[in-house]
DNA sequence: GGCATTCTTGCACACGCACC
DNA sequence: GGTGCGTGTGCAAGAATGCC
């Protein structure tokens, strides 16, 4: 599966390391997640040690172009697609990697990282975020450690969740409207993780936080608690500064078994070959 | 094709609280 | 009271998308 020619990782130079990833988990047919964790894991650094190496004055706009227009960003769509490219591989199911317009209940729009089918209803979805990026030129205030991953994580979090409901409530509304009654008892009075779980779309959130502290794992870690109750499944994966540079980084051990990323991205790739095979027998 | 809008991600800042 | 940390809120930059 070549580079998505769309994403924006596949053309700036400092995205290199990136693409060198992705080619190794492409020609190596990986199908796990710890195929690639090691080689992640430097890849990160190399990363981030070239923006909190983006000292002195401002970028240029001639630096700008030779390094990537916009400074971080270019991480977490790698993330994503590197996921999707796992999990293709390991179920043996094609994901739609670009980004498309889907109706929701409530909101009539909305955006979706890797969905299953192409056209129709959604069955299954995946959405992966990085979160976390160490001092760089334009933070100066930032400790010297970095920004928290989980500083952002509550954002991240109530926003996938709403897109959670609205989406399943879409696809349970639809599904009363053509004669196919919901396979549970409705939300109303009942226990809403129950019902969530009960309806389709299928919804994985995948997150890489680069934790500094303690305080910041145990934050990661109750976000995504929070979150496992209205998605279908949480796949975390924790890294942290084992340096002073602090952009070399090992994995961060303790995430539950529940959430470990691994265990939840096999979990997906079961789930994707039965949901899958459910659209097939509805067809 | 050009402009406007939307989305994603990273960040700053204000505020409240705990601790010394 | 000063300091540090966690939390909530909203802004900014860049890219993608939509509209005329």
């Amino acid at each position: 599966m070549p580079i998505p020619l769309t994403a924006r990782w596949a053309t700036s130079p400092r995205c290199e390391v990136f693409r060198t990833v992705y080619q190794e988990a492409d020609a190596g047919r990986y199908t796990s997640w710890n195929q690639i964790e090691e080689a992640f894991l430097a890849s990160m650094s190399s990363f981030d040690t070239s923006i909190a190496a983006s000292t002195g004055s401002a970028l240029t706009d001639d630096e700008k172009s030779e390094l990537g227009a916009d400074l971080q960003n270019g991480k977490g769509d790698f993330f994503n697609d590197l996921l999707v490219l796992l999990l293709e591989r390991c179920s043996g199911v094609d994901l739609l990697t670009t980004r498309r317009v889907v109706p929701g209940l409530i909101v009539p729009r909305h955006n979706l990282d890797g969905v299953y089918p192409a056209t129709g209803q959604v069955r299954f979805m995946l959405e992966a975020k990085m979160m976390g990026t160490p001092k760089h030129i334009n933070s100066p205030k930032q400790k010297a450690i970095g920004r928290p991953g989980s500083a952002d994580i509550d954002k991240r979090v109530k926003e996938l969740a709403f897109k959670s409901i609205d989406l399943k409530g879409e696809f349970s509304r639809l599904q009363t409207m053509h004669g196919t009654a919901p396979r549970s008892g409705g939300a109303g009075g009942g226990d809403l993780t129950t019902w969530l779980r009960s309806v389709d779309p299928k919804i994985y959130f995948f997150i890489a936080v680069r934790v500094v502290s303690d305080a910041d794992f145990e934050r990661t870690m109750e976000w995504a608690s929070t979150a496992q109750q209205v998605l279908d499944a949480v796949g975390v994966y924790c890294f942290e500064p084992t340096d002073d540079s602090f952009t070399t980084y090992r994995r961060r051990d303790g995430v539950p078994a529940d959430l470990q990323l691994e265990r939840v991205l096999y979990k997906a790739c079961v789930d994707l070959q039965s949901v899958k095979d459910r659209a097939a027998d509805d067809a």
